[in-house]
DNA sequence: GGATTTAAATACCGATCGGTATGATTTTCC
DNA sequence: GGAAAATCATACCGATCGGTATTTAAATCC
C-alpha cells in the first residue's frame, strides 16, 4: 500500500462526478466548492490531484470523450453492418445520451463548444477538437461505404460527414431543450432519409 | 422634454449592446461590470431602467428574437415562392447569423437553450419558449405546402418541422464553433435533400 | 514506537460577484 | 433664480469566487 494517509475519495470516481456536474452545469456554472461537495474530495486535495478548475474542466470533457463517445466512435468505425444501419445506430446511442435521468444534460462536447466560444483558448481547442474527430470519423467511415459500393459513386463523403455530425448537435441542443425520446426517434428517422441507400 | 437630467445613453442602444455582449459571452460569462463598459449606462441605471441581472439578459433575448428572428420567421410564414426557396432561404440567414463579424456568436435562442438548461426557471422556460415558436412556424409552413400541393400528402409536416427547426440548432452550434460560410452551405444543400420536393 | 509521508480538514486570502445607498449634476417648472 | 425631478458617477455592501497556507489525522518504514 502507499506511504502516507489513504485517500478518501479514489480519482477516477472524483473525475466521473466532476464530469456529471460540469455536463450539467457548464463550466462559470459550476463552482469549486460544487466540485467538493459532489466529488467527496477536499479542494485542496481537488488542486493536488487535478490542477485548477480550467484543467479539472479539460480533463472532465476529455473523460467524457473517451468514456461515453470512444465507444460508439468505435462501432461507427468498426462494424460491418450495412451503413444506414451504422450512422442510424451512432444517432440513436447519441440521442440516448443526451437525455439525462433526472435532468436533460445534452452532450458534454456540444455544450462545451457553445459555452467555451466566449472563454478560455485552450478548452474551446479542446472542444472543437471533439467535435472535429467526430467528424473525421464520419468521413473515413462513409469513405469506407463508397470504397464498398454501399454508396453511389457521386456521393460526397465529406458533405455528408459534415450533415450526420451536424445531427448529432442538433440531437444533443434537442435533448439539452428537454425534447423526448420519440421526437428525438422521429428527427433521426428524418435525417436518416438524406443517405443515399437509406 | 422629460424633467430631469438627460440620459447619457439611449435604453434602446443600450439593450442592443447587452443583447451583444450576452450574445458572445452568455449569462455567466457576461458581468455586470462588462455591461457597464458595453452599455455605457451606470450600473444604478441599468437596474433602474431594466431590473436586476436576469430581466436584463430576458429582454435582450426577447429583443434578440422579435429583432432578428422575427423576419425570418415573417419571411417563412408569408412568402409565396416554392417551399424548398423559403426553406432553404431561411436556413441560409440562420447561417450569415451565426457566423459573426469578428467572434462565433452562434445563435443566442440556441446559445441560451444550452446554457440555461441548467439555470434559473425563468430563462430556461423563455429560451425554450422561443426555440419551440420557431417549430411551431415550420409546422404551419409545412402544412400550407401540402394543402398547396407542394408536398405530398403523406409527408409529415411535424417531422418535418422538427427536422427543419432542428438544422437551425445545428447550424448554430457549427457556426459557434467556427465553421466557415463554405461548409454551412454545403450542410444546407445536404439537408435540402429531405424535402421531397428538393 | 518514533520518524516520515501523504492526505484531510479548516481557515483564510485577495478579487470579483450582483446589487444598492449616497451625492453631485443637469435639466424643467414656476 | 430657486425648488423639484431625474440621472449621473462613486463608493460601498455582504457574499461568493478561485486558489492556498496551515494544521491535524492516518497510514508505512525502520
Amino acid at each position: 500500500m502507499a506511504r502516507g494517509r489513504p485517500r478518501k475519495t479514489d480519482p477516477k470516481l472524483a473525475l466521473e462526478a466532476a464530469m456529471q456536474l460540469f455536463w450539467e452545469k457548464g463550466y462559470e456554472g459550476t463552482s469549486m466548492n460544487d466540485l467538493v461537495a459532489a466529488t467527496g474530495m477536499a479542494k485542496p486535495g481537488l488542486y493536488a490531484t487535478f490542477g485548477d478548475k480550467e484543467a479539472l474542466y479539460g480533463k472532465a470533457l476529455s473523460h467524457y470523450f473517451h468514456e461515453l463517445g470512444a465507444p460508439l466512435i468505435e462501432d461507427l468505425t468498426c462494424s460491418e453492418e450495412p451503413i444506414e444501419v451504422v450512422v442510424r445506430r451512432f444517432l440513436e446511442k447519441v440521442a440516448e445520451g443526451v437525455i439525462g435521468k433526472h435532468c436533460p444534460k445534452g452532450c458534454f462536447v456540444a455544450n462545451s463548444v457553445v459555452e467555451s466560444s466566449s472563454g478560455s483558448t485552450g478548452l474551446q481547442e479542446m472542444a472543437r477538437d471533439f467535435d472535429a474527430k467526430r467528424r473525421a470519423v464520419f468521413v473515413r467511415r462513409f469513405k469506407k461505404a463508397k470504397a464498398a459500393g454501399e454508396l453511389p459513386a457521386e456521393a460526397d463523403e465529406k458533405a455528408l460527414a459534415e450533415f450526420y455530425a451536424g445531427q448529432a448537435l442538433a440531437l444533443a441542443v434537442m435533448g439539452r431543450a428537454g425534447a423526448s425520446r420519440k421526437s428525438l426517434q422521429r428527427f433521426i428517422d428524418t435525417a436518416m432519409t438524406v443517405l443515399p441507400s437509406g
